[in-house]
DNA sequence: ATCATGCTTCGTTTATGATCGAACCATGGC
DNA sequence: GCCATGGTTCGATCATAAACGAAGCATGAT
């Protein structure tokens, strides 16, 4: 049976080194998928999800659905606080800290992520439409308000689109950069679609990222202020 | 090599049953022999010696020798902030918070501890012995000041008793209920005698304990205010 | 000196759990 | 419908380390 203070079955998730980089990873306050939560940890995908199932299981991780991506955060300040103890008292105290997300200055700024727009781009075109009004959070998830559905018309997003279909309309995605969410889903993508329409931005062949014209950027900051 | 970050060297030493035990009692702050954490920890006394080496090398807990005991504490602050934050965290947050020592009153009031007065008399004694400037912490460890010889000339030690002889005159000892010291060595052995032949007390015969009379009580109180 | 006690060291047994490959499920893109 | 990708589950392998008995040291009592 194995008895013994509760303290030891936590500190046993700790203690084993894969685990620990796992948290160590996340204490950065970024949200995790469990592949880069693998590669971080140095082992196989099945070993991470393994040690994610018992990390979640003792309360010190929480799971996140985002698509066919499953991301991972911290669980509570609590267990941050009992990572920061240890590690004040391990003397790993400067946190890691690496620049979070793809080194290329171009990725970072602005991406396809699945088939949205992501990067910095990305989270300013979600939070103009939150700040506005236009994207609001109802009890089935993400919705466009009235307004919102003016602006989509008027930015060249036809309602008969995606009318009808299951797949959710918008939804939030956890950005890989910033820790900012940024519009996914269906909508995502008709945004995007837009863009290039308007002949805004292009995506470079071969590669993730988007490349906006000057000229479209400006349009881009007038639109989502 | 099982690399990792240095928390999970840490964790893992806490992660084990048995030594989290130990450490669960060292919280009580009261520093204990390897014999008594091995049966805290529900582990055989070489099993709790070999925990007890690998948390001193991880810089968890301090040993102590005093004649043929080891004594245990926690290392620092750090090391004790570290299980507090785990204890929290993991619910075991009311501190088991036993009452420390033998539960016999007379035992804790006043007993033999190898030849010497142990229990809240002895620290008693200690402290005054302290207080009045007669025990004094040189560079070799205790020693009488020439006003703690002249009181125990008084006493009824005399000096010959133990001249030349090598082993510690004087030693701190740590106590066993109260955390607190108490005066062992061939200094604390002569008080006991002394206070034997003035009849203030005895041993009863068959236990530890060391009976006061009275008067014995009285005088004591006044010798050692 | 001898004995007893507290602790350490050594060697063996044993069990727990980390790891990965392979097969399986779910989601998204086409 | 198909394929590709991210994740999970299962099974087998393998290493680490916890535990104890026995023998060795050291200290203190007598």
């Amino acid at each position: 049976m194995a008895e013994g203070p509760n303290i030891s079955r936590v500190a046993a998730l700790i203690g084993d080194p894969a685990r620990a980089s796992i948290l160590v990873a996340l204490m950065r306050g970024q949200a995790l998928t469990v592949s880069e939560l693998a590669t971080e940890a140095g082992v196989g995908l099945p070993t991470a999800s393994s040690h994610l199932a018992q990390l979640q299981a003792g309360g010190l991780v929480a799971p996140r659905k985002e698509g066919r991506h499953k991301y991972f955060r911290l669980a509570s300040e609590g267990a941050a606080g009992v990572i920061e103890a240890l590690m004040g008292f391990a003397g790993d105290l400067p946190a890691p800290k690496r620049a979070p997300g793809p080194r290329d200055p171009a990725l970072r700024r602005a991406r396809v992520c699945y088939n949205h727009l992501a990067g910095e781009m990305g989270v300013r075109l979600y939070d103009s439409l939150i700040a506005r009004g236009h994207l609001v959070t109802g009890t089935e998830g993400m919705t466009l308000s009235p307004g919102g559905w003016d602006f989509a018309s008027d930015f060249g997003i036809t309602s008969g689109s995606f009318a009808g279909l299951r797949p959710p309309l918008c939804r939030e995605c956890l950005d890989w950069s910033a820790r900012r969410s940024h519009l996914g889903g269906r909508l995502g993508r008709a945004f995007l679609g837009a863009i290039e329409a308007k002949g805004w931005a292009r995506r470079l062949a071969g590669t993730r990222i988007i490349a906006f014209t000057p000229e479209g950027e400006r349009a881009f900051a007038r639109a989502f202020p």
